[in-house]
DNA sequence: GTCTATAGGTGGATAGAC
DNA sequence: GTCTATCCACCTATAGAC
């Protein structure tokens, strides 16, 4: 990342990098000055302690990576085009922001995403709330089939990547390669399939589905709260 | 989980459940010890020192799921219905045991993989292996789209279940409740949903796709090593 | 096998000089 | 704004009594 910057921004950008590779407990303020080449003490006086620190380094990767999607999810074009674009730009933030998968999968789990409600509520208002939207919208007009529920469709749709990228080691072996993990061009790739996967799973079958036929689309639904 | 076992057993069952809600180092050998019951100086007495026990932990569990996934995919019925059947089982297993996929994706962050070595390889000749081999046997049957690279599908299939009960919280938070992520009755609902996805995005369009249809259907390949 | 006591080390955080 | 020194809490691990 950036060497030339001001303290806070050489603070976040190093605690970026351990807090997404070692998880927030195992990374130490310590390490976080080394590697931002700054006295450890400066970060309590920038941030007052380690805990607000990662708050605000989650407030500005998430913060950015909402807004950002809520762009990137156009409604002028067809639901279909639409929505590959979207998976296309996941794949293409994840290569090229590793650290982003990582933080929010330790952020869930570590602190049930107290951290990052705020970004989250705002992608769910606006990202996922058009994908749903678009979702609706394609089958609506009977290019994607009806038997899916929007928002589990839209669930299961954004998670390919996120899930891939944080999976690397494992996909790797699972993909004949060490816990090196896939490479760039196997990672390219899967983004290419995970498009393709998301949209023949949405699409209705030409010729329509047999109207009594329950053992190949399950009816499903969000129960009611 | 059970109260009345000898101590190795109890130490593991507390360490389980601590590790997959806090993570390694945020555990505490005192932390399991009061969580077991015993006195902290047993674990050393059993286990070595924390990460042996964290090992054999993961080893006792993967194990256990690598061995019984690949019992599950079973290869006597149609591709479809062995598929859907798959991840039927996965959502049970994932609501019956939520802390498994909580220290898969852990281990995989924490330490790449590195103490699941043995069993995630177990697990790609066994159960990824046949899975692999239903997605094409489907496809050379016709029934499964050929655009589709079968080990890129496999993992696709596989991703829907664990990325949704590790963000659970997240969500919650998408589907309108709080952090306290989907009730039962969603978790279980989506499994249902996932099953159908997954089959839907495999199958093959009724009347088959036109041959020069480049944007709606990605050709996709796992790039040679 | 189980428990107490404790050594040895490290981490978060602050006080205060410059 | 930056750096040094340091306090205190806590954690892993072991020694050794029972």
């Amino acid at each position: 990342m950036s060497d030339d910057l001001e303290a806070p921004g050489r603070i976040l950008d190093a605690a970026e990098a351990l807090f997404a590779k070692q998880g927030f407990t195992a990374t130490t303020i310590k390490q976080i000055g080394s590697a931002a080449g700054l006295n450890p003490a400066l970060i309590y006086y920038y941030f007052g302690d380690k805990e607000k620190l990662y708050h605000e380094l989650l407030h500005r990767t998430f913060g950015l990576f909402a807004a950002t999607a809520a762009e990137r999810v156009s409604a002028d074009v067809p639901p279909a085009d639409a929505i590959r674009a979207l998976i296309a730009w996941q794949s293409e933030a994840m290569l090229e922001h590793p650290t982003l998968p990582k933080l929010l999968v330790r952020e869930v789990l570590d602190w049930e995403a107290e951290h990052a409600r705020e970004e989250i509520t705002q992608l769910a208002a606006g990202a996922f709330a058009r994908l749903c939207g678009l979702i609706e919208e394609g089958q609506k007009a009977g290019i994607f089939r009806r038997d899916l529920d929007a928002r589990f469709a839209a669930i299961s749709s954004i998670s390919l990547l996120p899930y891939f990228h944080v999976f690397r080691p494992a996909a790797g072996i699972l993909l004949g390669r060490g816990t090196e993990g896939p490479t760039r061009e196997q990672a390219e790739a899967y983004g290419r399939h995970a498009a393709a996967y998301v949209i023949s799973a949405l699409e209705a079958k030409r010729g329509g589905a047999p109207p009594g036929d329950a053992s190949s689309s399950d009816r499903d639904a969000v129960p009611k709260d």
